[in-house]
DNA sequence: GCGATCAGCGGCACG
DNA sequence: CGTGCCGTTGATCGC
């Protein structure tokens, strides 16, 4: 496909708010919060109308370039054909110059849907919220997404003993990160209430050494078991897998 | 486009390890880690040879619905024409079923370049080994990427007072996790070497939040000016925020 | 293979 | 807007 003919596609594409798909040979400069190199390659370029920017490589999920919603797109034609995407806040700026030009094509799109997702989360910590009991009779819920100055808690509770309690949800994998989360959560209030507070990590499993500095600050751990059945998540069970702070009282 | 024609290019591009773009109306359902739902709209869905399936929308950078690389896809041919990418391990299909093609393409892509970013944490992190005496006189580099049990230290180092520095680097703003981060580096060397162990972050620059609690807990902030004149970065200083150790002995 | 962390993370929701 | 944090995070590198 001669430049001519693919600067046009792209130009009217940009002009009518299209969605624009261009194939062929390039190579690649970026600039801005960072900066990168890529040399000649066949390479797959997305424009959207909302200005968001993608150049694929022929492998792997990510976009090996790219801008998000807000750039500003350009043609310019010369020896070759460049796409410039610009964009203010972090000024930045990507550069494709193509060699070739493979296919370009200008899609009008029409889409009002929005994806459902299940078993966020969101979803996870509002079914547990209706079945504290699964982690330990007499707890009760005082508070979902409760800000605090060091960042947001889960699912804030109350045991019988009149404890509080901070809980950390993970829909995967915990790891170090939210074993020190959870542990953030729980020193500022002990600090700032002055009083006992215990902290619960759930998740459907943990790794050894976040498990171990679990133990070492006296944090407690639950397994979650939990199923995503469309069209909807489900609590299967909770486990605990740590003596809680009673066993040593 | 015919389903029959659609699902020949496809099919083709499957069998020769090309990469296929498809355009079209079309609903979207995903089972796996989560679960999701998507109804009808159109859409640019990208198949490539090593098995990524991204489904995009005409706006936003990431794809609504995706695979990555490792999925087997298969087309089948009905009403509608339905496409399929399945992975194991986690167990996971989309379904994306087509009621009408206006475009589907099949690419050839060849590309062995690699790119080259300048500015990562880890460039940055090298320059900084290089210029310690930016941050303090007398501080010396003993080790980076230091793996600890708890994680990895960006950098090891040791002052003129001969005590240990661990050092973390961001790229960009720090926030509560990387003096989180930082925190739990400088306790475990603490408890394990039963020695003084400083910390000082490292960022162009920090959260309110986080410069409170760095240091409320006895760690110390330098701004770090960098920037990324292309073909390299350059750290052009190191500014002191908050006064350290020495101050308070 | 799992584990930990970075990423030009992106996106969202809340202050 | 910044701040914090989730994400079907993905990608990389080390063990």
């Amino acid at each position: 496909m001669d430049f001519l003919s693919a600067k046009s596609v792209i130009d009217s594409a940009l002009d009518k708010g299209f969605l624009c798909v261009v194939v062929g040979n390039c190579s690649v400069k970026y600039f801005g919060r960072a900066a990168s190199k890529l040399s000649e390659g066949d390479r797959l370029l997305v424009i959207k109308p909302d200005g968001t920017f993608l150049v694929h490589q022929r492998s792997k999920m990510t976009a090996i370039n790219y801008q998000g919603p807000g750039a500003r797109v350009s043609t310019q034609l010369a020896e070759n054909l460049v796409v410039t995407a610009r964009r203010e806040k972090p000024k930045e700026e990507i550069v494709v110059s193509f060699n070739s030009v493979q296919f370009a094509g200008a899609f009008e799109m029409h889409d009002d849907s929005k994806l459902k997702v299940f078993g966020s989360e969101r979803q996870l910590s509002d079914l547990l919220m209706q079945d504290l009991h699964l982690i330990e009779k007499g707890l009760v819920p005082i508070k979902q997404e409760s800000d605090v100055k060091k960042g947001t808690i889960d699912i804030l509770a109350e045991d019988s003993k009149k404890r509080l309690v901070v809980i950390e949800l993970k829909r995967r994998t915990a790891g170090l990160d939210a074993v020190t989360q959870l542990n953030r959560y729980a020193r500022e209030l002990r600090e700032r209430k002055g009083v006992q507070v215990r902290g619960i990590l759930c998740s459907p499993s943990i790794t050894p050494n976040a498990l171990a500095m679990l133990e070492k600050e006296g944090l407690e751990y639950f397994k979650l078991d939990y199923e995503v059945s469309n069209p909807s998540a489900k609590i299967k069970g909770l486990q605990k897998k740590q003596k809680g702070l009673e066993d040593y009282c």
